[in-house]
DNA sequence: GTACAGGCAGTAT
DNA sequence: ATACTGCCTGTA
């Protein structure tokens, strides 16, 4: 399975982030846009920014607002990554056909940094459901364990910690709509209040080795370890594969594994293909696979109309 | 009623 | 290594 080549030439334009269309690619939950601001829940904090500003003006970002509860200075830069060089990690993959058109459909498109515990108890619940159905468990979590904050004179709920999830009653985890995810967000928990997941040792080690330590958890497979490793601990080589993803390397990259005939329904992906696919679009897309795969991933569904 | 939605673990071959 | 299966919940 060889990679094709790269087949057009570098792009060169300059690149401006945009924030509601990061917010709306579907790698993150937990925000709504109220009037004018967004909203967002990260972790113990709530994060707020002004929508104003961002089209009008797009060679800079000084006249959005920014603020949040309890105080984060300037936390625009951690969460949307503005200590990423763009032109440079765009531009390791911009040769390639299809990225190259979702960078020019949706040149504001970014990955946001998210807060490792709650990207942790997040992702664990993604497994077999869609993004509306992950979206109301994990409101349902934060209205039920989280902290009530009151913004704007309404109220907002922060993300319960591990060590909240750890201690509540399964029947209580169940009736946010977990089902059988109950089990595994109740082991990500466990694991990370005893020290078994470090996060610290997470961010400082590679991505195979932190990969290896979050599979070990009941309820983390490949592709939720990745979008974990992406999202959360700096991986940006993580290039999460879903039967999305999946099907495109298959019928436009024509990277088929063996007996890989077929990835429309029911074909799931067995281990050794996700990791021979993993491997050979972290060796095409270089470093920053993972924001090629962002890349991918909101084209294609854009594409096929598919609402978030 | 059936099919499907951004997987994973357990078991059998 | 791969194939098959069950699984909560909600919507079309």
């Amino acid at each position: 399975m060889t990679p094709k080549p790269f087949s057009q030439p570098p792009s060169s334009s300059v690149h401006v982030f945009d924030p509601c269309l990061t917010i709306n690619s579907g790698q993150m939950f937990l925000w709504e846009k109220i009037g004018q601001y967004w909203y967002g829940t990260y972790g113990n904090h709530i994060l707020k920014f002004s929508e104003s500003g961002v089209k009008d003006d797009s060679n800079n970002e000084e006249n959005i607002e920014f603020s949040s509860l309890p105080e984060y200075n300037r936390w625009q830069y951690d969460v949307f990554r503005l200590d990423d060089d763009i032109n440079k990690i765009l531009s390791d993959f911009s040769r390639d056909i299809l990225v190259s058109e979702a960078i020019r459909l949706y040149p504001g498109l970014r990955i946001m940094r998210q807060q490792p515990e709650q990207c942790m108890l997040s992702f664990v619940c993604a497994s077999n459901t869609n993004i509306l159905m992950i979206r109301r468990m994990l409101k349902n979590l934060s209205r039920k364990f989280g902290a009530k904050l009151e913004l704007d004179g309404r109220e907002f709920f922060t993300f319960p910690t591990a060590e909240r999830i750890n201690r509540a009653d399964d029947n209580e985890l169940r009736s946010c709509g977990l089902g059988y995810r109950t089990k595994s967000i109740k082991n990500m928990a466990k694991n990370i209040v005893s020290g078994e997941i470090d996060i610290k040792y997470l961010k400082s080690t590679n991505y195979h080795n932190a990969k290896k330590d979050l599979m070990r958890v009941y309820g983390i497979g490949n592709k939720i370890a990745d979008c974990i490793l992406l999202f959360s601990l700096e991986k940006l080589e993580a290039f999460p594969i879903d039967v999305w993803i999946a099907r495109t390397l298959f019928y436009h990259y024509g990277w088929q594994t063996k007996d890989m005939k077929e990835p429309k329904r029911n074909k799931k992906l067995s281990t050794n293909q996700y990791n021979i696919l993993s491997e050979t679009a972290r060796e095409y897309f270089g470093k920053y696979s993972g924001y090629a795969q962002q890349y991918l991933y909101y084209h294609i569904r854009e594409s096929a109309h598919k609402n978030w």
